[in-house]
DNA sequence: ATTTTTAAACGTATTTTGTACATTTAATAC
DNA sequence: GTATTAAATGTACAAAATACGTTTAAAAAT
């Protein structure tokens, strides 16, 4: 029989801690997600997300930024976490919990040089490749957590460049909840809102016409993003 | 100099595990938090939220599960995360990562000798005491969480007996929510989801009168939980 | 026995918000 | 100048949220 003190720290025992990232990006109306080709063991040559392990000496949170930089070349990015992944098996060889966490990004703003030289690609997010482990599931929940904080925070516009227009935003919109909105009833609520500015400019990319170009307010934008105020898309 | 491949083990190396939990309670109109008075270093003493260091062969939710069965006794709780909190200078002393989960308990149930036998006590959210490291936030996202979760999902059945009025489950609401609701609304409302069952037996605790019990059942609950329908009070 | 007291239960009118749907407009391409 | 394209606008209807007053059951007080 072992004595007290040795079961002790046999079974309050460190353990392996890692970020996973669910890096969201919006393209040509469509929402996708960066996925990384494993170049070592284990599971080489399998996609997976992008992640690392977290440093004694660092927050969880900086370990995503950090392995986000590293890939993407970009600083200033929306983070929120997902979840934390901790079933004792998930990892088969050592133990090792994982906090996911979801990002949002401009894809007009990434180093794609950078990019591509990390062997990551862009997915849609309706046809991925199967990945390692768990990251099927963080995926998802992922998605979930971003369609539910889409419902209740603006959130959409950290996808955007800072000038938009609102049939861009629609199809943001689209593109996250996977259906089809009414262009009428989308444009008067997100007028309605009061958080967006009309610029004199305009988007010629996608119609003759051309469609006007917005940007969204900080101040009332914050205002917006504190009052808890809910941001139902139909 | 150091070599690489020190360098990578000094920085990838375990860290310690733990969680935490924020035990909601419901009592006498009263939204309740369970609270542990530490009596070993360190900060013996002071009151902490209820956790436990995550074993290696343990899932993470597991360790929660534990831990609380081992204060209250209760074995089939219902369990949500709502964040893990990872700054590298969190905890003084050694670097621990925490999984902070909020549980829902009917206040009825629980074993009271258990609970007064671990120094634990229900504390009123109104009037909390101080509470060690980072535990003030952690109750804060909780509530957060609490409060966000209420709102699309009829959480708060989980906090009642399993027969109880509409004003019982109307008061919870207010307890959650901090403000007072008008009753003909609340009652449409909760009654509109179709999720309750009523029975001949009255309560006669807060009245002459008495009110009719209910009971929710549980297909249209568990079916109104999946749909995602959103659960909007005033 | 009758009256008083208390919270429970019920209903309705109004306002606000969501939804469905058709036409006009600006600008380029031909 | 005519055709083409997506952008922009408006309105009627349905559904949901909100505000608010009265009646009712049952015990307690007289």
């Amino acid at each position: 029989m072992r004595s007290q003190k040795i079961d002790f720290y046999a079974r309050h025992s460190k353990m392996y801690v890692a970020t996973d990232c669910i890096v969201f990006g919006f393209d040509s109306g469509e929402l996708k997600l960066l996925l990384f080709k494993r170049r070592v063991e284990p599971h080489k040559g399998e996609w997976s997300l992008i992640g690392s392990f977290v440093d004694l000496d660092e927050d969880v949170d900086a370990a995503a930024r950090r392995v986000l930089k590293e890939i993407t070349g970009l600083e200033r990015v929306f983070f929120e976490q997902v979840k934390t992944y901790g079933k004792k098996d998930r990892d088969p060889g050592y133990r090792c919990i994982s906090i996911a966490q979801y990002a949002l990004l401009r894809i007009d703003r990434y180093d794609k040089e950078l990019v591509d030289r990390h062997g990551a690609f862009w997915y849609r997010i309706q046809d991925l490749p199967d990945l390692v482990l768990d990251h099927r599931t963080m995926v998802e929940d992922a998605l979930q957590t971003l369609r539910r904080k889409a419902r209740y925070q603006p959130i959409g516009f950290e996808l955007l460049p800072e000038k938009f227009t609102i049939p861009q935003l629609q199809s943001l919109y689209e593109a996250i909840y996977q259906r089809e909105l009414d262009p009428r009833n989308f444009r008067k609520k997100v007028l309605s809102l009061g958080v967006l500015k009309k610029w004199d400019e305009k988007d010629r990319n996608s119609s003759k016409r051309g469609a006007y170009l917005y940007s969204f307010e900080r101040n009332n934008y914050d205002r917006l993003l504190h009052s808890g105020y809910n941001f139902e898309i139909q």
